[in-house]
DNA sequence: AACTATTTATAAGA
DNA sequence: TTCTTATAAATAGTT
């Protein structure tokens, strides 16, 4: 869209690349506000500039939908639209290899099990030192420690529901089912 | 840009409004992919349809990209670009009221202290029971209510080392840093 | 930063 | 939903 058709690839000189860069980034916020104001749609976008430099646009806000993607996203549905070159996030389920899935699940399940005895040894003894401390003597790096322990935890149990859910979910759903909103 | 223009507010026919949801998304990320590829960029989108489906696109995928903007971006760099109408992420600190804010992050570390207590009560309560039945014997509710309870957790404690980052990151910064490409 | 010739995206309509 | 097409918008190369 301008005086001649670019080809899509890296554009080769720096300067240039920036200049398009920037052009590209308002172009790209200017049509993420115009959707979340048409549809009254929440969103939110991240870029890093070739530079390495970030800049994000969000609606509510970037945290909000951030959080929200996190918590409802965990494994179950998904984003959708013809490929693109590059990568997409997690790729859709699509609702067909059900009993693949099924044992896939079972599996996991054993797995979880022998996990949840090693998680409960570190929450108990870990997890008790830590809270001996009042927690703003900790340093940063025992937070991100506990952090991602939690965080662990966390997405495990989070899978295991989500699992769970869509299995019992499936117990009613013989046929295929084409996500369709 | 197309047989009219329209005005930019919600649109009001339901139906209307998810078609142009559809186009409009699936123009967005189309134009995402083209930033990614044009200038060698890491982006991720996150958006959820009016009717709360969640859709994604990242480059090189979602996690790497909110991966690294968490890492790189805790408090510091941040978008810029004029405001479109919508909210814009988390607002630059501007850091000038340095001590308006350490002033504000004691007071929240004193509720967090207060608040430590019943964590460690409840994590060693209610965390004991749960464990005790193996974890693919949990209802989803039970797992459910676990996972809250996890993520109020988790939260407060990423909260305290984004805290405690900024406010040591603080100590070296005194002047003002508009964040320039 | 501004300016246009062109390429793209898309609102309606089918 | 998918395609078509008249028009509105975005933007590549220039100044």
């Amino acid at each position: 869209m301008g005086r001649k058709k670019i080809k899509m690839e890296m554009v080769q000189d720096m300067n240039t690349r920036q200049v398009t860069f920037s052009k590209r980034r308002t172009g790209l916020f200017k049509k993420a506000s115009e959707l979340a104001t048409l549809c009254n749609a929440e969103l939110g976008i991240v870029v890093f500039s070739p530079g390495g430099k970030p800049y994000s646009y969000g609606k509510p806000n970037l945290d909000a939908v951030t959080e929200r993607f996190m918590r409802e996203c965990d494994d179950d549905s998904d984003s959708d639209a013809e490929e693109e070159e590059e990568g997409r996030g997690k790729s859709r389920p699509k609702m067909k290899k059900v009993n693949e899935r099924l044992d896939c699940l079972k599996r996991e399940i054993e797995a979880e099990k022998k996990r949840g005895e090693e998680r409960q040894a570190k929450l108990e003894s870990a997890g008790d030192e830590r809270f001996e401390k009042p927690i703003e003597k900790l340093t940063i790096d025992e937070l991100k420690e506990y952090m991602d322990k939690l965080e662990a935890i966390h997405g495990r149990i989070q899978g295991q529901a989500n699992k769970m859910q869509a299995s019992s979910c499936l117990v009613f759903l013989s046929g295929d089912k084409t996500s369709v909103e």
